[in-house]
DNA sequence: AGCTACATGTAAGACGTTACATGATTTT
DNA sequence: AAAATCATGTAACGTCTTACATGTAGCT
């Protein structure tokens, strides 16, 4: 369902766009919080479009087909946002890495580690460019935060660890906030 | 492919173990890095068993298989963990409604914000059960210790959100750190 | 005898990725 | 004329969830 609420939420917040033009947003503002290629945003349009959910608002050159979300869309959109319980399913790749830290060597864990700091300061840097201080109000801003705070938290739990790794402190011990 | 190196990770790190064996270690200890229930382990290590990742040791009562993990599956194991580049594929249904706050009225943001910092206290409180500072040496304490940073990072970002929502801060400003 | 925990599986469908396929318009 | 970008789609395959299905062993 979070495809559909991604997609109703772009078309609420930035208006009428076609199938292309909404890929391209995710690529560019969603990306850090959802993915989704045009190969899977098509489909399910035409899904919600059956669903009542969007429909086509006007059809451009090039075969372009704008959707525009509906009223019923629009509550949809507002029922999940406030009524939804956000699962708390979680699939981190590094996380993995991070749990199975025990099974490497001291040198092989810290090459691990390393390399993930370095992930997420790559994160971190690209989420910078999205949003300086000054642009004070923009759709996703709240989320550009949390993802900053997300990837800090990482860089933190990097140093630390490599910290542990090469001796420098007590292993597994709690760093509080 | 990452179930196979989740499962790999626990059957060299805990010894032999069945497939029901292994679906309750991921309840306990892997829940907050991965997924999986006993109907995706039990086909995966059949899988992973024609591939030579894994061997039926023995069998016991009830029909109950041990598998352990061959000499080629600790190889490809170690492969992964240091060799492959951590996807950065994120999809959180807390940031995607942190993506959209901005489409809601101040009072019903609020509400949202709030739920959120609910369950990351929630999903806190359960992994500082799992470990104490005392316990030192575990396999995932780097893994828990991570989780608990993300968690807070959540938390912090809520409590900051509030404040910019109930008008006693800048919006969207960074809060470094 | 009935309940709970152990133990393993299959099948249908939703969700997601990669590769393939096509054609129009604009830019160089 | 060729290349890049716009624009939409299908098909195959892999992953994940939910529901269904079966039987054993221990406890009360």
């Amino acid at each position: 369902m979070s495809l559909r609420i991604a997609l109703l939420g772009l078309l609420d917040a930035k208006g009428p766009a076609s199938g292309y033009d909404l890929a391209k947003a995710f690529e560019r503002s969603l990306n850090h919080v959802w993915q989704a290629g045009h190969t899977q945003i098509y489909p399910e349009l035409v899904k919600m479009a059956d669903d009542g959910l969007v429909e086509v608002e006007s059809e451009g050159a090039r075969g372009r087909k704008i959707y525009a979300i509906t009223r019923e869309g629009t509550a949809w959109l507002h029922e999940w946002l406030v009524g939804h319980d956000p699962s708390t399913v979680v699939r981190s790749e590094a996380a993995l890495k991070a749990f199975l830290l025990t099974l490497l060597g001291p040198g092989e864990a810290i090459e691990v580690v390393t390399q993930i700091k370095a992930h997420a300061q790559a994160r971190l840097t690209g989420l910078e460019c999205l949003g300086t201080p000054a642009s004070e109000a923009f759709t996703g801003r709240f989320a550009l935060d949390l993802g900053r705070r997300q990837a800090q938290a990482m860089i933190d739990w990097a140093n630390a660890t490599l910290a542990t790794l090469e001796g420098r402190r007590v292993p597994g011990a709690s760093q509080g906030a």
